[in-house]
DNA sequence: TTCATGACCTC
DNA sequence: CCTTGTGTCATGAA
């Protein structure tokens, strides 16, 4: 008989974008396959890169140009968000048939609340996990599993790929000590830097700073997280309806002019909007050296109407290219948010 | 409260 | 060989 406590598992899908290709082009199973966000026939970056491409040090993120450097046979395909969603809805309706407290986190993860259970039961649910992703759609998918969200999420990377790994509750400090800092999820590289020139590079070594000493550092609310996930205390609940509370859409210039871009992207956000209000119209610009600036305004009234969010997404944008003058645009794009129920809804998730 | 910006996540 | 696309949250100033 094992530890009962409460459990949650996560579940994320294995290199998804690219697993996706293999599964319509089972021709190119077994070469490295890259999936890239492209701009120009030769330029973008990796979205997701299979395990034949990652052995060869393909990484999301990386250019083009230097995966196929690296990866000689490399397959580049675009990247197919409509093909990729429809397979995770098939799965993550899946889920949803079987277990209660389902919390979508992104397209290829999701958090399961198991509830109070029996840590050796939870491993089996574990193991149905991943043939229920399986059955579904023939994806490949690790599983994460302990007393939290933190956990449940660092078992889940510990375990890639096809893996499933449990965390049970009196294992959580070994686990958290083996860890390094950056494997905590939101610490990132910065943070991580600013702790390393503090002195602090292992748990053990975070875990003597006080939270005030992590509050002065880092502001309260990462301070308290950072104070309390070193330690595996995680008390976030698995949230079953999570509404969307932003959306934007990113257009890249190809020689248009900024107005005209801005057009597009407007056009293509109004489209996935659906009907939905909103009542905060945003612009946000990238210029050619990478430089962001952003532009906001509030509405008096809530609304749906494409010529609301066209005309003041021109006027921010007005504003922004005024007071940066000359600078050369490199993507725009339109956000709205602040919405509320009205008679239309958002399409899909993510 | 509004607005701007930055950090982080990660396919 | 600097890159593409979203979304959330925190913070600080107005």
């Amino acid at each position: 008989m094992g530890t009962i406590s409460r459990a949650i598992a996560l579940v994320d899908f294995d290199y998804f974008f690219a697993q996706c290709e293999e599964l319509r082009h089972p021709e190119y199973r077994g070469l490295p396959i890259a999936v890239c966000m492209l701009t120009g026939p030769e330029t973008g970056a990796v979205a997701s890169a299979n395990y034949v491409a990652r052995g060869f040090g393909v990484k999301s993120g990386m250019p083009v140009s230097k995966a196929k450097a690296l990866a000689p046979n490399l397959v580049i395909l675009p990247v197919d968000i409509s093909y990729y969603s429809q397979i995770s809805s098939a799965i993550m309706q899946s889920i949803r048939e079987r277990f209660k407290k389902v919390e979508q986190a992104s397209i290829d993860e999701a958090y399961i609340d198991l509830g109070e259970i029996d840590y050796d039961v939870a491993e089996d649910i574990g193991k149905e996990i991943k043939n229920i992703v399986k059955s579904a759609a023939n994806i490949r998918c690790t599983v994460g599993i302990g007393p939290n969200k933190l956990i449940a999420k660092m078992a889940c990377d510990r375990a890639k790929p096809d893996g499933l790994k449990v965390v049970r509750p009196d294992e959580v400090e070994s686990f958290l000590e083996s860890s390094r800092l950056d494997q905590i999820p939101y610490i990132g590289t910065k943070t991580a830097e600013r702790l390393a020139s503090m002195g602090i590079r292992t748990v053990s070594d975070a875990r003597r700073l006080s939270v005030d000493d992590l509050i002065r550092v880092f502001g309260e609310k990462k301070g308290i997280m950072i104070f309390n996930f070193v330690r595996g205390i995680d008390e976030r609940k698995v949230e079953v309806k999570k509404e969307r509370k932003e959306l934007e859409k990113f257009v890249s210039l190809k020689g248009r002019s900024p107005e005209e871009a801005l057009e597009e992207a407007a056009r293509r956000l109004f489209e996935r909007l659906n009907g939905m209000l909103f009542q905060e119209v945003g612009v946000i610009v990238i210029f050619e050296d990478f430089t962001v600036r952003t532009k906001s305004r509030t509405l008096k009234h809530a609304t749906a109407s494409f010529d609301e969010l066209i005309s003041n997404a021109r006027s921010l944008l007005g504003a922004i290219l005024n007071e940066s003058e000359g600078k050369k645009v490199r993507r725009v794009a339109v956000k709205v948010s602040r919405f509320t129920k009205g008679e239309g809804s958002l399409l899909d998730f993510i």
